[in-house]
DNA sequence: CAGTGGTCTAGACCACGGT
DNA sequence: CCGTGGTCTAGACCACTGT
């Protein structure tokens, strides 16, 4: 029971009490919004807000007219942030740099195509562009884009600003994918990050759409000893 | 204008288009609530409802007293989920092995001393596990642990059953802290992944807590080839 | 068909935090 | 102080889905 006024946190909380002492078993099923209500003398909108917030969170699973169960295998969560390169950089109290490298057009291998579900023959040609981050002066962060020539044409210029920062700013993406691997530094990896070649380099592959326009697919494969860390 | 009822839905999606074509512009304090309900002619909780969804995923900046305003940088946020090593291998369509390869009481390195916040002098000596998952008979990901010996004692017995699934299944844990990185395959790590030496390997630490009991630190090092992979 | 969660309303009070 | 978002209520109707 709860004291004083329910509020959807504390009901949230007691809520979660008994699923992790098990009063609530895994895969049972809990009771009616409209009966913990009652029983926690307030309204079912009210126990409605702090059910919602744990099924989003994967403690729960509901179902209309199946009822709510205590999920069996309790997924968790981790949520991090697609930041701007720049403000990761300043966040760590560096300084920024940036240098391009390559600005063309050219034919996109079929993995990025594909990506880009540009199967079919349009756009024989995308906007590449290849461009380094710099942290207090030393390689952070290399940046290998494809970019839909449709979304970012001759006319804008990335010597100043990183295609990363423009995009961000300027193109309302509506999803993507994305993907989290180890590479091995090439030569050409490891002379433009200034590693030994064969260094173990973490990497992001991210492919971004607008609707279902593709806008973009980016390689960012970071300096060595770069972590991505965040909290659950 | 929304035609029909208003579904906290529909207004969502109305806001986010006034967003991203910069009708509200980045910066730009938006209407009260109260004025947004009278326009669209619906209850404030509804408006409450659209908003605090655009705020959450960060298209939107509230403040009590201080309005709400149209974020200047969106933050995409990118969610994935904390899953069992053998339904992650399972869920490939490929068959799951697990091999025990150490399992013993031993005082534990200072850096995982200081993630599990046991600087004081409590719990001289934890338990390391060490295991291999293995996906259609070859390693896929070597598990290497410290566990907190009152919560895993030495009663219980990982030969047959991961302590990764056992913990998944049978601790509740409250929160904790995530890190991805790339490193470079040592001799053990050649050896127990048959890999070559020196390969790029992705890699995750992971810290786990119950409320503020510590619960174990971990590191997954992943066979080469591995990618984890989420959408936005 | 019927039960359960999903949502909307109209109104109220409260907590926070600029002015 | 006082405006703004945060939340709660009591009631209603609706949408989905299992039986």
């Amino acid at each position: 029971m709860i004291a004083g006024s329910v509020t959807w946190q504390s009901l949230r909380a007691e809520a979660l009490r008994r699923i992790r002492s098990r009063i609530w078993p895994p895969g049972a099923q809990i009771p009616h919004e409209a009966d913990l209500a009652e029983e926690f003398g307030c309204a079912r909108a009210t126990v409605n807000r702090a059910l919602r917030d744990l099924a989003e969170a994967g403690y729960l699973e509901r179902r209309r007219k199946g009822g709510t169960r205590v999920a069996l295998t309790p997924v968790r969560k981790a949520t991090f942030e697609i930041s701007i390169i720049r403000q990761d950089i300043e966040g760590r109290g560096q300084g920024y740099g940036y240098r391009l490298l390559a600005d063309r057009l050219a034919p996109a291998p079929t993995e990025v195509r594909k990506a880009l579900r540009l199967m079919d023959g349009s756009m024989s040609e995308l906007r590449f562009v290849r461009a380094l981050h710099l942290a207090d002066d030393r390689p952070f962060c290399l940046e290998s884009r494809w970019l839909n020539p449709a979304v970012a044409g001759p006319g804008l210029c990335f010597d100043a600003q990183s295609a990363n920062e423009w995009l961000v700013r300027n193109i309302a993406f509506s999803g993507g994918d994305l993907g989290f691997y180890a590479r091995a530094a090439d030569r050409a990896l490891a002379a433009d990050l200034a590693c030994d070649e064969g260094a173990a380099l973490f990497a992001v592959d991210r492919t971004t759409f607008s609707d279902t326009t593709p806008i973009t697919a980016v390689t960012l494969t970071y300096a060595p000893g770069y972590r991505l860390v965040t909290e659950m």
